[in-house]
DNA sequence: CTTGAATATTTCAAGCTTGAAGTATCTATC
DNA sequence: GATAGATACTTCAAGCTTGAAATATTCAAG
């Protein structure tokens, strides 16, 4: 046992560089999104996201749906979908047979203007990551797998 | 040209999916630390990150210096220092020939509680990337500087 | 049918975050 | 030493985020 402590120690603080190294990438390309979306599409990161979870199921999501795929609070997804109906990007129906739940889908406009966006943000995401070739970018997926089962086993 | 179609309209899509992938890992970790600093030790990660900062400069650093560092606002780093100033983890005290400026340093009490915090945080995330040997830790370090030195200029 | 637990959602207070606007101070130039 | 611009910081409104509490509704026993 004594011999694998020297192994064991710089091991820790490797680990904690890659950590801070990934925090770092992530957020600067994360924050490079928030502004343009905000520069130059007048939105935000948050509505984006929901909008793309409705874009993937056009028959609408119910709200806790939302908050699941996005992995958000429950209070966090009424706020934003009010902020989006005002704007007319998507609607609340009532679901049938629960009067508890409710529906929530894109309008038409809606749909029109997540089509514009989700293309400006595969755009950007080419951009950022154009270091990456096909082979860089399936070790990266495969490496990134074994770092999430590692960290959780939810999905 | 015509030959170069079939390759790039899939690589931006696999881009796309590395980043989301990259996205979710790191949120997936970064939410588990914000949960355990809130439950294991009332606190916050903003308020830890401004600690990590001050406390690699026992000299203390000025309001910009640690916006700077962090690369927030301002505006975001009044409030923070004030609330760890109220919880007497730090002190501001005047700079000699500048009376606009402040240097915050962290007081005894605010270095012993960092010291909990910050190993607590490594065994974390030690934990968390507990699936990386030091070659993997080595080449996921290469791998995100490419990325970074795609994605941006600064550092 | 009534009661109680479970479910779907909203409301709320507290904190984080930003960019813009405001205050105070410093510095360079005349 | 007046003044114009730069610098350091704070204040503010708006939005995001959370977990807890409140509402409303459904469902499962009895």
């Amino acid at each position: 046992m004594a011999h694998a402590v020297d192994t064991k120690e710089p091991l820790s603080k490797l680990r904690l560089r890659v950590w801070l190294k990934l925090l770092r990438a992530t957020h600067a390309l994360e924050d490079d999104i928030r502004r343009r979306l905000r520069d130059e599409h007048n939105t935000t990161l948050p509505r984006f996201d929901v909008m793309a979870a409705l874009d993937r199921f056009p028959k609408g999501l119910k709200m806790s749906e939302i908050s699941g795929l996005l992995r958000v609070s429950n209070g966090n997804i009424t706020g934003i979908v009010d902020r989006l109906a005002d704007e007319g990007l998507l609607v609340r129906v009532a679901v049938p047979g629960d009067r508890r739940a409710q529906r929530v889908r894109l309008t038409d406009k809606g749909r029109d203007v997540f089509a514009v966006l989700a293309k400006a943000h595969e755009g950007w995401i080419d951009d950022a990551l154009g270091a990456l070739d096909a082979d860089d970018a399936g070790r990266m997926l495969h490496r990134l797998d074994t770092l999430v089962k590692g960290a959780s086993d939810a999905e």
